[in-house]
DNA sequence: CGTTATTATGACATCCACTTTCAACTGGAG
DNA sequence: CTCCAGTTGAAAGTGGATGTCATAATAACG
C-alpha cells in the first residue's frame, strides 16, 4: 500500500500542476517507512541523517501536501507538537495514548461512531470529523 | 453553584498558603459569570474593560490556579488557543464544535463512555481521561 | 497598629513551534 | 535548449504561552 499511496500523491500533484522533486521523493519515502504519529521535527531529523541538505521548511510544507492529498492526517495529542499519521482511503481510527511512555495505539469501534452520529443528529448537528482520544496507562506501563 | 466554586477555590488557596488578592477576586468573578470555553485572551480583554490595571500574566496564572483547584478545565479545540471551561465536582461532558461559527455545545452519553472503557480494558489499557469532540455544522449554520 | 517574611503582580523578555519571505534554483512543457 | 511557474532552504517573522524580576500587597506576629 506504499505503492498505492505514492500513486495517490503523484496523481494529486499532477492534478494540481505541482512538480515532482528529489526532496519530495525522499520525504515521501521516509514518511511512508516511518512509525505512525511522527512529529515534523522527528521526521526532519530522520531525513537529515541521510540528506543534510533538506530543510525543515521543506519537510513542513511537504507534510501539508500529504495531508491535502489525503495520505496523511495532522493531529495534536497535547504535547505541543503537530504529528502526522498515515491514512488510507476511507480509513478511520481513534487513539489510546499512554501518558507515561507516550506510546499510541489505535482502535476502531463502530458502535461508538454510530452513537456519535445519533447524538449529533438529535441536536441538528452535522458531523464532518471527530476526534476521540483515550489517555491513560498502556498495558506495559501498568505493570 | 457560583458560591460553591468560590468556596472550593478559597479552601484550595488557604490550604496551599496562597494569598487572597483583589485581582484574583475579580478574575474569579469574571470567569464564573462568563460563557464557557473562554480563551485566556478573551477573558483578559473582558476583564480589562473594567480593570485596565490587571495584567495578562495574572489572568494566565490565575486560570492555572483555577484548574489546579478543580474549578476549571483547560482545553484545546485546535484553534491555537487554550480555553478554560467551568467544571463542577465529578462532572464530565464532551463537545460538539461548529466549524463555521465556532459555537461549542456540550453533551453526555453514558453508553459511549462505557464503550470506551471496554475498548481500553480489552487492551489492558487504563483510562485516566479522554476527549471526544465532534466537529461539524451546528443547527444554525446548516440553514 | 508597625514590622517583616512571604507571596503576588505586571511590564517585559524569552521560548518555541510553526509559518512566511525571498533570492537563488529546478522541473518539465514547448 | 529556453523559459517560466513552481520549489527550495536560510533566515526572519508570528502568536500564544511561559519565565524574569523589581516593586507592591498580604497577613502573621510582636
Ligand atoms: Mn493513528
Ligand atoms: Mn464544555
Ligand atoms: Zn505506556
Ligand atoms: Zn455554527
Amino acid at each position: 500500500m506504499k505503492r498505492a499511496k505514492k500513486k495517490v500523491f503523484t496523481d494529486f500533484m499532477s492534478q494540481r500542476g505541482l512538480k515532482s522533486t528529489k526532496q519530495r521523493d525522499v520525504i515521501l519515502d521516509s514518511f511512508l517507512s516511518s512509525d505512525r504519529h511522527l512529529s515534523i521535527e522527528e521526521l526532519y531529523l530522520k531525513i537529515r541523517a541521510k540528506h543534510p541538505n533538506i530543510g525543515y521548511a521543506t519537510v513542513y510544507r511537504t507534510l501539508k501536501l500529504f495531508a491535502e492529498a489525503g495520505i496523511a492526517r495532522e493531529m495534536q495529542f497535547g504535547d505541543g507538537q503537530t504529528r502526522y499519521e498515515h491514512v488510507g482511503e476511507g480509513e478511520h481510527h481513534d487513539h489510546l495514548v499512554c501518558t507515561r511512555c507516550g506510546s499510541i495505539e489505535e482502535f476502531e469501534n463502530e458502535t461508538i461512531e454510530k452513537l456519535q452520529t445519533e447524538v449529533a443528529a438529535s441536536r441538528g448537528f452535522l458531523i464532518e470529523r471527530h476526534r476521540l482520544e483515550l489517555y491513560g496507562l498502556c498495558g506495559n506501563c501498568r505493570k
